[in-house]
DNA sequence: CTATTTTTTTAGACTAATCTAAAAATATTA
DNA sequence: TAATATTTTTAGATTAGTCTAAAAAAATAG
């Protein structure tokens, strides 16, 4: 059964929102997340549901099933497998590409994105350090903590975010927070949460909402 | 102003169907060659003159205005750049790739194909011999003539194809009649149009259709 | 140059995805 | 737990692209 532009990309947003895999989406949280009323989502999920690609019982939210999950892997992978490419081989940035996979990621062809995985090499990350499933959607879990998470004198590699937003990325970069930048927990500020860490030979710090949203593998 | 997935796809066809670039183009043979019903293609006619991307009249047939006829090279531009990115780097034959070109091509991103362009080191055809436009929509003119059309004698180059089914591409391919091949006239029968040419060190009789199919540089 | 055939357009309807406004269900709070 | 607020769904409408059937225009043939 096919799967139009605007189902996939339903699909992705409900497995963005459930990440853990535990618990519903409500029907609030697709529309907030895709720019679209209340309404027209409920009218998806009934359609989505029809297609058994998801498990939905009105006013109860909403979970990927089995097919449905597979099929939002499949386009994660599709995604970022893409995002690779835009950056190692067409030299954008990481805070450009977001966009464009977004586009790139619906086009349907197992072969194209399998010769691509070769093309790139298999990586086993994204410009942003998320994980790309394999070819069976096998994802390598990854044990990523947020810096707000971290005590005073850890360790570890910035790994990951869990924002996305241009203006963060930008921020990131401008900083010199780069994937791979090895960092160290100096202080953390009780009263706002701020966080002050060492990496490249200086200090710097950084507010609580940054802490939250970078990630670390220790 | 946007130009939608279909819009995009009848200024292409357009395009194609008025190669010399004098006469007008019918509603009949668009409706062929989009596979939709005469209708349709009226009602996208009139959409596409209100955005003056078409000139048209009412049973007069149509023409591509000068933004009409950008938009069309551009779309062609990116169709050959991902046909090359497609056959070079992801190994894929010659006779597989116009389909998912047909995908692509649809992804409004300037920088995107730019970028393509220049790592794919600036290619001037894509893999049937087609020319690809440069970033202004220049398209170097290229003399190519069917082998129909040579006599005996002459030489050349096989340069280009006039018909891009798979039928067609597969059968060169078997024969070996492929791109870059130098092949020289033998004979030519009058009785059904069909023509001995000699290449790789050996002769082979080709049919009318293929002799009319088969461009060749001089 | 009229009659017939072919081509093209109009009219009205359908589907996918969306919207607004109103109704129904669920959750919160006093 | 009854009243209020929030969330979700239904009902009805809209837009893009398509369709069929019928009408109108143009082309062809006798």
């Amino acid at each position: 059964m096919n799967t139009s532009f605007t189902e996939e990309n339903y699909l992705k947003a409900i497995y963005h929102l459930n990440a853990d895999g535990k618990g519903k989406v409500s029907t609030n949280a697709l529309s907030e997340s895709l720019n679209t009323k209340a309404a027209s989502v409920t009218d998806m999920l009934k359609k989505l549901s029809d297609k058994a690609l998801i498990n939905y019982e009105k006013y109860q939210g909403v979970t990927l099933s089995v097919t449905g999950k597979q099929k939002a892997v499949e386009i994660i992978r599709r995604h970022r497998l893409w995002e690779v490419f835009l950056v190692d081989k067409l030299n954008f940035k990481w805070d450009e590409v977001h966009d464009l996979a977004e586009e790139l990621e619906h086009i349907h062809s197992e072969k194209l994105i399998n010769q691509l995985e070769e093309f790139l090499d298999f990586p086993e990350k994204d410009p942003h350090g998320d994980p790309i499933p394999d070819k069976n959607g096998i994802l390598k879990p990854q044990e990523l903590i947020p810096i707000s998470k971290m005590n005073v004198g850890d360790f570890g590699k910035i790994s990951g975010v869990s924002e996305h937003s241009k203006d963060f990325l930008q921020y990131l970069e401008k900083t010199g927070l780069i994937l791979g930048e090895n960092i160290k927990i100096i202080e953390k500020i009780n009263f706002d949460g701020a966080v002050i860490i060492a990496f490249a030979n200086k200090e710097q710090t950084i507010s609580r909402e940054v802490a939250k949203s970078l990630l670390i593998a220790l």
